[in-house]
DNA sequence: ATTGCAACATACTCCGTAGTATGCCAATCC
DNA sequence: GGATTGGCATACTACGGAGTATGTTGCAAT
């Protein structure tokens, strides 16, 4: 292959089998340091220098990679959803009525959160960066194919809910749409205040996890 | 007074008396804008010729009432907590069980942000600027004002809540400020998702404010 | 009528930063 | 054992954009 296709040979890449190793490890270390740069200081505030800085590197590393800012931005978060995505698809398989899907998906997802929030952060960052006027056209096929995935991800839940509300163990009334993505909204709102406390130990984020969840399932009153 | 302190002056001035009406307007009509541009491009994102091109006007107009695009910006942030605290508060000052006034200030804070959804999409970024390292001595100190007024917004909901556990309408075991800031992530997502569907009347607004609000307190199990 | 100043516009500087072109070295393969 | 190539570092360009310095105009008070 061109030395030119390199970039988008290791996005097609990721998607298929595993890779010698070492070169994984170095584009991981890579998304590792550009997840936490983007989630301090936004995407628009830091520089490929900014990541490659934290990286003990330079920007050829970066560029070596990764073919422009923006894709790299995208596949961190691109990550990110990945991450979500498998944490809750794998407590939506598990059965049970529609409330105890719902509940188990919502519980990983705010668990998923807590644990990676620097990718998460990112991923919040990418849907509110939607409607920014991403500039070149394959920015905007990349990103309506994130926004494709995070819809994807949305429409989970409201399986799980419409099953909630089939086998009445959710309540009838509900515009599943809205309550949906208030419940989202509640444990995406993490990204923005949760900080791990250091040394916290799993079961703590496990027990903020059951704790946020039941709260959106049960509500509030007393 | 010099002609150096105009900008500073302008900013006690909005906290006081009313002005001579078209200085004003001029004003507000930079804020409707920059809230405008801050929200579809962010604040990195947009340049001060950009709000001055949708001004139909140059950046002179700008800096001639504004220091720097970070005051512009935080200008804009202030107005958009200044119109969600007033209207919480007055929701709070009418009586009733902690649970009816949590339920009233919770809905007054959702069709705020429906009703101005420029100001408070900026509003939600500045929170997620919080720990983006604003550089200078003087914006640092704006930000951490308005990280205070933030956190004033933020325990008019704890007091309400916790008179709630008192008078028996809200739950007891419940986390506090986990409950709150779940509930409170569920509206300010809002920011993220919501856009108003032309001709949408204001009658639709407070009922999906109602109902969001709703799901809130009540939970979804049934 | 003049002066003074508010309310902008115009024209410029200067720096950070995205992206590129090129150089260097070690490993691997004929 | 020369050539090739992957994996970076170095050096450079080009440009957009924040902030400033300097006009220009119109109104308002004296």
């Amino acid at each position: 292959m061109a030395k030119n296709d390199m970039h988008r040979e290791w996005a097609l890449k990721t998607r298929g089998q595993e890779e010698s190793g070492a070169l994984v490890e170095s584009v991981v270390e890579i998304l590792d340091c550009a997840a936490l740069c983007f989630t301090e200081m936004g995407f628009q505030g830091t520089s490929i220098d900014d990541v490659a800085r934290r990286l003990g590197a330079t920007k050829g590393r970066i560029y070596h990679y990764f073919r422009s800012k923006t894709d790299l931005f995208f596949e961190v978060h691109r990550e990110g959803m990945r991450r979500l995505m498998d944490a809750v698809n794998e407590a939506m398989a598990a059965g049970g009525t529609g409330r105890e899907k719902l509940t188990r998906m919502l519980e990983a997802h705010a668990l998923t959160m807590m644990q990676n929030i620097a990718y998460e952060a990112v991923v919040v960052q990418g849907v509110h960066m939607h409607r920014l006027g991403a500039t070149t056209p394959e920015q905007r096929i990349s990103l309506d194919e994130l926004m494709d995935i995070r819809h994807k991800f949305e429409l989970l839940f409201v399986e799980a809910f419409r099953q909630g509300q089939a086998d009445r163990s959710i309540r009838q009334d509900a515009d599943v749409s809205l309550a949906v993505k208030g419940m989202l909204g509640a444990v995406n709102w993490m990204a923005i205040w949760y900080r791990p406390r250091s040394g916290e130990a799993p079961e703590q984020q496990r027990a903020m996890a059951r704790r946020i969840t039941e709260l959106q399932i049960g509500g509030i009153a007393g």
